[in-house]
DNA sequence: TCGTGTTTGTTATGTCGAGTAACAGTTCTA
DNA sequence: TAGAACTGTTACTCGACATAACAAACACGA
């Protein structure tokens, strides 16, 4: 009896079995329809039967998937932060390794896009969550954030290696940063994966995602409704360029950027 | 019994009376209690039967006040509003008017300050609002909003009446851009309140913004968390100068900003 | 093929909070 | 001081989360 109990974590890599297959599917149909619900509610909330309803169950099935509402929840925030961090990814690999400008624009573009066609999962990941809910401490949603991060640091990574990168603009003396920084390089307490890159790269880099993610949230939430697209596109465009420049990185090679409306 | 009913918006102008003195006392006090089981909470929801309890009161009582939840939010969304929009004035007009690269880090700083201090109130107006909620269209909350934008832009008209605003540095060609706000000027239907400033300062003045209210976003959120606080306290200080030197005001002034930590 | 244990669903039920109804005490005012 | 308005109460409905107990389907070894 006592050691019947699977420790979770590292179970033995055997083929999926037909069951586990199909509990996999569900899962997915769950988390999808979670998500349908949210989009079509425009909140980040959902209801436990109404997922019930539209996938044909009653409700109390849903907790032979999730244990409660928070681990559903759990779920999603991770799955968006990898949806967002493989969005940002891909846009980015578009763009050959020797244009670092344009591969920040691409980065840039797709994270708004993102962010404007799921402005729920946005909510969800960079916004504050659904009341009642606690994200568990250092958990898996700290990881995914982490590595979502990483893809905008690589960027920047690979300019300085290849020598693209221009010093970034800044304020003045920035001394104590540099030193702050190098001292928890040197602790390896930086949540971003990957070598290191220099302070004031750092710094730009931070910056680029500030000033990208200010504008993002506003859009998102609404905040720019009384601009019209058109404009609010021109002004984006040009924020970008104008950030990109700040940081240090070279002028975008023109091109038509990859699914850019 | 038809025209019994007060018509709300245009009540006669008399002396609060005694019960109205304490009616409104009571209102306030189930705001504050609301924000009280906010902060204790971390989130933006709260119960009505919390709040009751906490006041001596059963939770029916309270409806008394307030048709459901969602009014109570409203009005607590526009307060917050107000209170972030007096707030950066407060800090903004405590710098002389000579000095709006001083104003600008006033206002930025004290943003910043209270979006840390009332992270649950920055959440209630520039996040994602409670699940449920649904903000009355171009209501108050819309008109509290525009207020307090208009806080920031003061500065940027005052700084260019006064010959102190150089040409923001931008990223390229924008007459696209200033074409089609000068339509938009004409046309009125911008969202904030007074004379009209240049396209380029407006472009300026919405890139500060943004750049301001991501870094306090990300911060605000949680997300910036793994930098310990003196380094945050710093890379946000060099970030406000180098925008404020890229939107085109001067060097502020050398002097400690009041009330900053 | 059969029987047993696991998985996945069901219905019935408990709990809790939003919101309403009906009623009672208090305060204002004519 | 009587009636109207206001402000609170208790009793109740309703809906959602979550659990308990049970039933059907499935996997798998003898």
């Amino acid at each position: 009896m006592a050691d019947e109990i699977p420790q979770p974590g590292h179970e033995p890599e055997r083929p999926p079995s037909r069951r586990e297959r199909a509990r996999a599917a569900t899962i997915e149909e769950i988390k999808q329809t979670a998500l349908r619900l949210m989009r079509e509610q425009g909140t980040t909330d959902f209801r436990f039967s109404d997922i019930a309803r539209l996938m044909g169950m009653t409700a109390p099935a849903l907790y032979r998937y999730f244990a409660d509402r928070d681990e559903l929840l759990t779920e999603l925030i991770v799955d968006a932060y990898n949806d967002l961090g493989e969005a940002v990814a891909e846009a980015r690999d578009q763009i050959p390794v020797d244009d670092p400008g344009g591969r920040f624009a691409a980065v840039a573009h797709s994270y708004r896009r993102w962010a404007r066609e799921e402005p729920q999962r946005f909510a969800l990941i960079l916004g504050m969550p659904v009341p009642g809910y606690h994200a568990p401490e250092e958990g898996p949603t700290t990881e995914a954030a982490r590595r979502a991060m990483a893809q905008l640091k690589s960027l920047f990574y690979e300019a300085t290696q290849a020598g693209l990168l221009r010093r970034p603009m800044l304020a003045d003396d920035d001394a104590s940063i540099a030193r702050m920084l190098a001292e928890h390089h040197e602790a390896k307490d930086l949540p971003i994966d990957g070598p290191p890159v220099a302070p004031e790269t750092f710094q730009a880099m931070l910056h680029c995602w500030a000033s990208l993610h200010g504008f993002t949230c506003l859009e998102s939430y609404g905040h720019l409704d009384w601009m019209p697209g058109e404009l609010r596109d021109a002004i984006f465009e040009s924020s970008i360029r104008l950030i990109a420049k700040v940081a240090g990185l070279p002028e975008p090679g023109l091109l038509t950027l990859p699914g850019d409306d």
